[in-house]
DNA sequence: CACGTCCCGGAAAACTCTTTCCCAGAGTAG
DNA sequence: CTACTCTGGGAAAGAGTTTTCCGGGACGTG
């Protein structure tokens, strides 16, 4: 019961081999070796029970086998829907996962990026989209463009425009569908929950829908655009806002799912009736949200897959040339919490 | 705008000094460094934009800053909410997180705890229940062994009984808990969705309950505990068998919220209404679910505490006795997926 | 003033791999 | 039969830190 470690040094005098026979066994490297020593090699690694020691290969490789995943909140079930497909393709590929909750500190953004770039991580995936913030971006890119000049691969979900493959949904195109779907119940006058002004994904949900409206000839009343923060107690708070400030609307829209569960709270604390007195929309379709009642309707984005691609982005080697950009469509999936408005 | 990196030695021969002397400096060690040498080697690799190679640190330290986190899922809110609260703890000491998400597979928890292994994580932190499987939990219990062997340190979340630092909550006190709050409401029927026969923490929850009811004199009928899933559409199956076999109970009790909160939609689609024609309670008080109409009736579990808790148990470093049990308490939150029964 | 002690700087070994370079032997073409 | 090319094995040079060990100077004591 020895309680130190096997090294391959100790294998490859086992087997009788060189030191560099004994690596080109265990790694499999471009050179041959004859298969009475792979043999006698592996015989040995398995009887010491040799385990590679991750970070010596890592300094001779200059390369190690861990891919970071920056979230804003993994609690958030948006971000673990999405973490869920990124941890599935690194396990499929043997890769460590290092996960960063950055809680939208850039700060934190930063550090986690520094201690990947410290570890040669291969690869990282930036999920959730920053502030539209210019300078916070630019330092971003910086900091991307470093981890990149080390060698590490990049690639972002939701978060267009940087210098890094993306995965995006098309947040304006999911959110115009949306708004004529709701036109097309009958609805007129809109409340929308917008979330952050600052946020992209928030911001280009909001200008896709008010799109769609201004094409179909309807105006958008400011008092029905509340900003807030982009979670469930946001929706909450909004709601109540816009509700004792008052509003003409029929159908409210809430940016994301989380936003519209607490604005379903919040209507529900008033005493009001969703879809009867007012219907609701969300986006995202967060798999366990789905067992809401009523039912949101909401524009479903295929969050598990997103991760998948932005991981499967980020890993294939051999890309080299210009920033891919994969736009993921959403679909207007309709159901209970909307309806046509009651005739007053 | 070297691509290159920045090593020690070039900071070093920057300040003028010796290597030995810009690592003490760096890393801040045991040995004292002149004040005016600290100031040259620290200015020399701000100037220089110096970042430490982790891995060769980890090589020659024989211990990284990685910690591990295995859960069975990380979409499911249960370990995301436990997840948060590692991540945050652990960015608190500046360490890496490194998730593996392992899907309930004792193969794939092997492998995630090789590669911890093999890259000298300080900790790692094991979260759910495994099933009361003897071998396999032995299997486990080497693994652990071979891992804390090597100098990490290791901390179980709802897995009492291995040979770790455990934070556990009481499911069979909670459990009975619930059960008398349900009794007291006038409930002496009971049907219960107990999850997977072998998954200890499932085991519990049933047995604390069933132990409550036995204690008022009640009996429990066999054919109104379903064994399934541990998940959402478990629950939504085990629901439907019930009903389809028929029940005489005035409540159900799901052993978790994500298989009350399929029983319910379950309900739904049987046109039967919660708590009307039947009472629902579940178990953990998931966050996410708080919003579910009928609110649920839940034993509260303080999730994302549980995590730091045992964060703190896994990197509290002068801790060398016997293995610490922190028992967490469930608090029942009556809610309105409970009712007094409808006289029939 | 001689001697021991302390403090702090540097040289070098150690950590465990990968990979380059060299070399011996086998096979092949002319 | 010579000269050349392959093939596969081993020695050794890295990779970037930490840490041990050694030594020189300052300081205090007898």
């Amino acid at each position: 019961m020895d309680s130190g470690y096997v090294t391959l040094e100790q294998v490859a005098e086992h087997a009788g081999v060189s030191l560099a026979t004994a690596s080109r066994v265990i790694n499999g490297s471009t050179r041959q070796v004859s298969q009475r020593l792979r043999d006698r090699v592996t015989a040995s690694a398995q009887e010491l029970g040799y385990l590679a020691n991750a970070s010596a290969q890592t300094l001779a490789r200059n390369s190690s086998s861990l891919v970071g995943l920056l979230v804003h909140d993994i609690a958030d079930p948006y971000f673990s829907s999405i973490a869920a497909g990124v941890t599935r393709c690194a396990e499929e590929q043997g890769l460590v996962l290092v996960l960063g909750s950055t809680g939208r500190s850039a700060q934190k953004e930063g550090r986690v990026l520094a201690a990947l770039r410290s570890h040669r991580a291969k690869a990282v995936i930036l999920v959730g989209s920053r502030s539209t913030d210019e300078e916070s971006n630019a330092r971003l890119a910086r900091e991307i463009e470093a981890f990149r000049r080390q060698g590490g691969r990049v690639a972002c979900v939701s978060q267009p425009g940087l210098p890094a493959d993306t995965v995006s949904p098309d947040n304006a195109s999911g959110a115009a569908a949306l708004a004529r779907h709701l036109m097309g119940l009958g609805h007129r006058r809109f409340a929308i929950l917008a979330g952050p002004s600052d946020l992209r994904t928030a911001r280009e949900r909001l200008d896709g829908f008010h799109g769609a409206l201004s094409a179909a000839g309807l105006e958008l009343d400011h008092n029905n655009v509340m900003h807030g923060a982009f979670t469930r107690d946001g929706g909450y708070e909004s709601t109540r806002r816009l509700m004792t400030l008052g509003t003409d609307a029929t159908c409210m829209f809430a940016v994301n799912d989380v936003m519209a569960t607490g604005a379903m709270a919040a209507l529900r604390d008033l005493g009001m009736k969703v879809p009867e007195d007012l219907s609701v929309a969300g986006f995202d379709d967060i798999p366990t949200l789905r067992d809401l009642t009523p039912a949101l309707t909401t524009v479903r984005l295929p969050l598990e897959e997103m991760g998948e691609q932005a991981a499967g982005l980020a890993l294939d080697a051999d890309h080299e040339g210009d920033f891919r950009v994969v736009t993921v469509p959403g679909e207007v999936v309709a159901r209970e919490s909307t309806a046509p408005p009651t005739v007053r």
